[in-house]
DNA sequence: TTTCGTGCAAAAGCTTTGCATTAGC
DNA sequence: GCTAATGCAAAGCTTTTGCACGAAA
């Protein structure tokens, strides 16, 4: 259930595997995506990914790695972290909600450890009618750089 | 220090004063979109803050919402949502870090009980080495009347 | 051969900015 | 009279879309 400890190979196997699944050809740009998706920490943007990606595949656009993207967020493996004045970030390595640490200087985003909303979001759904699905909980402030 | 249970009416007594200490001119312009988010509990957009305004004056221009809005931003007035794919949303009467329950098929934003999460918030700083300064939880589902 | 994906360029949507006009103090 | 604010239109950014070409099964 939980992919948190996958590493980076399984947890790309597992990408494909879902893109499979929903009759998506396997691509080398996909691949491509996917690939960065699984090993990266820094929680990339579409650009950078981009970035990252254009040295050895000179062709690709940015256009593809948001349409890959959007599958992955259509099958559940990828989190977006939007934000309206940045571009968005993507975590491919937990793909379920969870905490982030973010800096409001340099853009770093880091992974505390987990919290268990469980039992707040039941309270929430009591409290307020609605049927909640996930949430998001960010802390903004400046890492130990940029103080 | 916390003014979520101020009457609308010192909610915008507390805004005006905030503008006047920064040096801003009180414009019946600013009036009217000040008056608009002490009064609004539906966390509204720019724009919808513009429609609603629009009627009694009618040259009120969006651009002006805006600056408005940044104007109280930079006061620490006013808790901007953001969102990426959506305009973002305000909050005027709470200007300070709150949950949010957040409707993902009609938009309706509503106000939980608060959650203290001071003592979370010292944990991730003990973690991190990131000092917090602010954060944001929001909680994404379907309201009673989109079930 | 037929379907799907890519990449370019254009479009879309929200927010900001430049600038001439107008209003406030 | 001087300074600041308004409102319009244009620009800026990120993300999405349309479409012709190219690649894959």
């Amino acid at each position: 259930m939980n992919s948190s400890h996958n590493s980076p190979e399984k947890r790309l196997k597992e990408m494909l595997e879902k893109l499979k699944e929903s009759d998506c050809r396997i691509t080398p740009q996909r691949y491509a995506v996917l690939n960065v998706l699984a090993n990266s920490f820094e929680h990339p943007s579409a650009e950078s990914i981009h970035l990252e990606l254009i040295e050895n595949y000179p062709t690709m656009s940015l256009a593809t790695v948001y349409k890959t993207i959007n599958l992955l967020k259509r099958a559940g493996e990828i989190l977006e972290l939007e934000f309206s004045d940045l571009s968005n970030r993507y975590d491919g390595k937990k793909p379920y909600p969870h905490p982030h640490v973010i800096c409001s200087q340099c853009g770093k985003i880091v992974d505390p450890s987990h919290l268990n909303l469980e039992e707040i979001t039941n309270k929430m759904m009591e409290e307020t009618g609605f049927k909640i699905l996930t949430h998001r909980l960010d802390f903004y402030g400046l890492c130990s750089d940029c103080q």
